[in-house]
DNA sequence: CACCTGTACAACTGATTTGTGTTATAGTTG
DNA sequence: CAACTATAACACAAATCAGTTGTACAGGTG
């Protein structure tokens, strides 16, 4: 694990930031939640979500242009699927951090006894 | 690493994509960035990052908010300092993804001789 | 060929959020 | 009192999300 620079340049600053900010939507955790299981078309999420066609499109195109999807089509459907595995795995780790401020809470609020 | 609920529940999506976009501003990038050579006052960092004392304050707090900083009173500074160590974990490994996609992007304009 | 479907894209609206900046105030500490 | 910090209120600009509508393209089907 190599260690950043110090102090991080702007530019990779604002593509850190940016690719955090992609990540900041409800709407585009629950797609990328869906895809977990797999490839998904555009019409299976917009039905599984509950959400419009251009709307399910609009994130999918975000998410993609973020290098986190790719897209395949076959025949009439497009499907989309994860191609870096590590957004899951921060997904994990934010997980990991919630869950522990949870502990603290809890710790905080229920007392050591 | 205990694998994620599928599908995830509506509250920790919601806490997931909070958590990213606290860090989707380049602004607390920065910051969590000085944090990374130790305590900062607020207006050491306010310095640092030419930043207005009370905007430096606000992201402070936002931080502060999600669990991600902790402050220490010492005097008449308030000095921050990074608790959630995951976050520079979560840094890397978004680098690391930034670098693997420029790798791959790399590949197709230079081509593979 | 004509037609339907799935998808992408563009434009627009409306509502919401957010960051920055400014100003002012208040608390705390030296 | 002066310095450091937090907070609030306000203005302004910018981004963005959802929803809608329309369109265009490609693929499949009859």
């Amino acid at each position: 694990m190599e260690s950043l620079p110090y102090p991080l340049p702007d530019d990779l600053v604002e593509l850190i930031a940016r690719r955090f900010h992609v990540l900041g939507e409800p709407s585009r955790i629950r797609v990328l939640d869906r895809l977990r299981g797999g490839e998904r078309s555009v019409s299976e999420l917009a039905a599984e979500l509950g959400a419009g066609q251009q709307n399910v499109s609009k994130h999918l195109s975000v998410l993609t242009g973020a290098g986190i999807l790719a897209r395949r089509k076959d025949g009439n459907h497009v499907y989309y699927r994860i191609v870096d595995d590590r957004v899951l795995g921060l997904c994990e780790q934010v997980c990991g951090s919630l869950e522990q401020q949870l502990q603290s809470l809890a710790l905080i609020v229920g007392g050591p006894a």
